[in-house]
DNA sequence: TTTTGGCACTCAACCCAATGGAGTGCTAAA
DNA sequence: TTTAGCACTCCATTGGGTTGAGTGCCAAAA
């Protein structure tokens, strides 16, 4: 089907798209061979565009409007048509500068990486913090708060910080503590947190009846410090960028976004897609499975430490958006994060 | 000024309020003398409402509509004439059952009190995270990262975890660490951070050419990871409320809003404003003294650990908003927090 | 066979005038 | 002091007319 497109039609496909995209108006025939490269009468290039219209690239909101693409004309740009330019020399300086001035944390590089994808794609900007499981343990502290309450604080590989309140039973001392502290920042360090909670599951079972009982509280404690989170996080910026985009003019269907974002579970969910794909992905309007986001799109990619992935990044706005300069962008960006995560701190 | 209005006049100067709140239109005599508890004739209505207008308590957006209450109007309202009705046992009982479910975490607490602000009020929810100088310190912990990286991991007394990445010119070995560590935990417990500080300061200043090398670093340690935060955070829920007022229907002005939230640092000015108050204070339009809220106003309450004043949390709308009932909401939650917070863990 | 100019047609957007109605201020009577 | 009555104002809504961009189709040109 897409096959048969010609070369003109794909030519006449690409501008339309390009207009559109740029102008937020159906294009007509006319303002196609006026502005662009189009050397055809005005009747040819409708023609074409009947043609395309019929093949489902494109629809007209009404009889006297120009053409506007439908997802499926996206999607047909964005996997064949689209020419990406790399971001040159000064653009890539002006992103990675953002990251100098802050401190090296991750959670604030997470932060940062989010506002400068708003920032530079004037959308708005999505980062997933990573996954407990996909990190790799690095070190566990254990400080008392109360007879029976507990704070794990918890340092991956990639120093990320999460913390933990435990609940214990039996009463333990500082000193109790501080063994089971060295002793499971000697066992388990280098391991991804996987492996380290299976571990600590088959150990626990093996030695059902430890007479060990500091060992048995040990795994105890970290088994309860490790506990997966059930949903991840996600840090977004610059949803005011929303408020910008003449199709979303009406409030209803802003206010249905917005809160989609507010709630943040599906946005975790298609970030979650990107997770075992190599590259930027593009998902279009219904192509998100969600009612609420069928008029928008997502560009993301993932990234990752020394331990391999670590979650996904992107961008999120209308099916209208100039993918050809956004693509790059979170590209960029995905691959500065990684390589930050990478060669910082170890 | 004030004083001069009569009872009469009150009475009906607080119907137009409340009438207005409710349906956001214009409130006219006839209507006021229709549906509420007004047994004067529309004409007489008419002059009292003149009179109010004249003395600004009333506008008119022009002369065939019906009048709106000024900021100074609202200012009366909330300072003599509001009603401000306690929750009932059953509004209680929700509002703290959604910190039930959730761990004991100090964030995961504020975050929800956020949520739960927003939720009950139909506003918008904001907290501000208790600044690291208003705590009171106990217990941090350094975690090597490589031998120039630090990471200074941070437990207050009421639970919140900070964490700091701190680089270092010599290396440390952990066995240095752990004295250091060791040292800090035992001096320091109890201490507010502000004192804290303050004694790291002076102790260096004493000490200058200290032959204890690890206590100078230790102190200096302690120093770096303890130096303030420059702008204190804050936790935003339910932005998409706004999208609901009338009054924001205009994009322009509603972006305008949306962005003061996400550069945050306008919202914590003015919920630092709250922290010396006692009970619940409002903040009225023009009153922020930022011409982006102009159009909005703030309920606020301070919430405080056993050290003292934590921080404030609160809850921003239009001008127009049911004051009578959020102001319970916002003070409840206050009161909550506080409780929550004192008992928990120690 | 493909392209193009011409032409009739469609339909949203815009403008404009007329209408209706809610609300006001003022005045005179109760 | 209150109220009924009345003239007036002005926004919001409605509906008709016009405009203009765009279309589809057909016949002529290439």
């Amino acid at each position: 089907m897409a096959d048969t497109l010609t070369d003109r039609s794909q030519k006449i496909l690409e501008a339309i798209i390009e207009e559109y995209i740029a102008t937020a108006q159906p294009v007509g025939s006319k303002a196609l061979t006026r502005n662009l490269g189009i050397k055809l009468s005005p009747a040819s290039v409708r023609n074409v565009m009947a043609e395309l219209e019929e093949l489902g690239y494109l629809a007209s909101p009404h009889t006297s409007a120009g053409r506007i693409p439908t997802e499926k004309g996206y999607r047909f740009y964005v996997d064949t048509l689209i020419r990406v330019n790399d971001l040159n020399r000064r653009q890539k300086d002006q992103i990675e500068q953002q990251y100098g001035k802050h401190g090296l944390q991750m959670a604030d590089m997470l932060r940062e990486a989010s506002r400068t994808l708003s920032a530079f794609s004037n959308y708005t900007g999505l980062v997933m913090v990573p996954r407990l499981k996909a990190t790799i343990f690095r070190h566990i502290e254990f400080v008392k708060l109360s007879p029976c309450l507990v704070l794990a604080v918890f340092v991956t590989q990639s120093g990320l910080v999460q913390n933990k309140l435990i609940e214990i039973e039996e009463d333990l001392t500082p000193r109790d503590l501080e063994k089971i502290t060295n002793y499971l920042n000697q066992t388990m360090a280098g391991l991804s947190i996987q492996e380290v909670r299976a571990r600590v599951v088959t150990e626990m079972a093996q030695e059902k009846d430890l007479y060990d009982h500091l060992l048995r509280r040990a795994l105890a404690l970290s088994s309860a410090a490790l506990v997966d989170e059930v949903t991840g996080d996600i840090i977004i910026e610059g949803t005011s960028h929303f408020l910008e985009q003449p199709e979303f003019a009406d409030l209803k269907c802003m206010k249905r976004i917005i809160q989609t974002f507010e709630q943040k579970s599906i946005l975790v969910d298609l970030l979650d897609r990107g997770l075992e794909t190599e590259g930027v992905q593009v998902i279009i309007g219904s192509e998100t499975e969600y009612s609420e986001l069928s008029d928008c799109s997502l560009i993301t990619a993932a990234y990752s430490g020394k331990s391999g992935t670590l979650g996904t990044l992107g961008v999120i706005g209308p099916n209208r958006m100039p993918y050809s300069t956004i693509i790059p962008i979170v590209d960029y960006t995905a691959n500065l994060i990684s390589r930050l995560l990478d060669t910082d701190k170890d």
